[in-house]
DNA sequence: TAAATACTGAAGTATTCACTTGACAATTAA
DNA sequence: TTAATTGTCAAGTGAATACTTCAGTATTTA
């Protein structure tokens, strides 16, 4: 029942494909079925499928089947990594930032 | 000199694999040559070449030569564009949470 | 000048990826 | 009950990906 950890570069690896982002625009519309996601993308249902496969492993999808039809949601989880992902890293980076100014404030005053 | 327009798809899978993110790690506390890359990372120097020509343009990393040495360091650019795709798509998805509670508020009314 | 360093380029390989087809199961509608 | 709908499974294909090796080219250093 434990829920897997986030992986961080399934993440990014969803989140690189256009179809797959396109899926999550639509299902930030509303909930939607498989056919329904698959109807103005121009592949085949069984791609459709394996995408929302690859969206629901990195939690950015939830998916529930009910008598024969799959609901999709978007599921926070997956957003809510990656945001923090970029805070943690954005603030590393900006570090190096002020460290880079440091270095060039010393370098003025060395002439 | 036009700079090209920063691609969402390919900072995605820019930043979809680890030996990537590895990189983007170490030149975070300083920049770097690509040999001083490539020491601990237990891949050719040529693989790290490829890497660093991908976080290149997708504006995450900014690289010049010198001599025969070619430093590397960070570039904010595609961490802006990432931010910012982040940013927007976050209030679309918070915009249907909300539509998603009205819907559930209007249903309790019709009982 | 000769040797070591730091990369660059072309070509190859094994794996992964997005996608297809076709056969099938389960549910709902006529 | 028959037919249509909705999705699933297994296997295959062609392109992209992350590497490799090997043979260069500049640029420093000894």
């Amino acid at each position: 029942m434990k829920a897997p950890p986030i992986d961080i570069d399934r993440l990014f690896h969803a989140l690189g494909d256009p179809t797959r982002r396109a899926i999550l625009d639509r299902l930030c519309e509303r909930p939607m079925s498989v056919s329904a996601l698959a109807a103005p993308l121009g592949i085949t249902l069984t791609a459709v499928a394996q995408h929302l496969q690859i969206l629901e492993i990195s939690a950015l999808v939830h998916t529930e089947k009910l008598g024969r039809v799959r609901t999709c949601r978007i599921e926070p989880t997956g957003f809510t990594a990656l945001e923090r992902w970029i805070r943690d890293h954005r603030t590393v980076w900006e570090r190096r930032l002020d460290r880079l100014g440091e270095l060039l404030a010393e370098g003025d005053e060395q002439h």
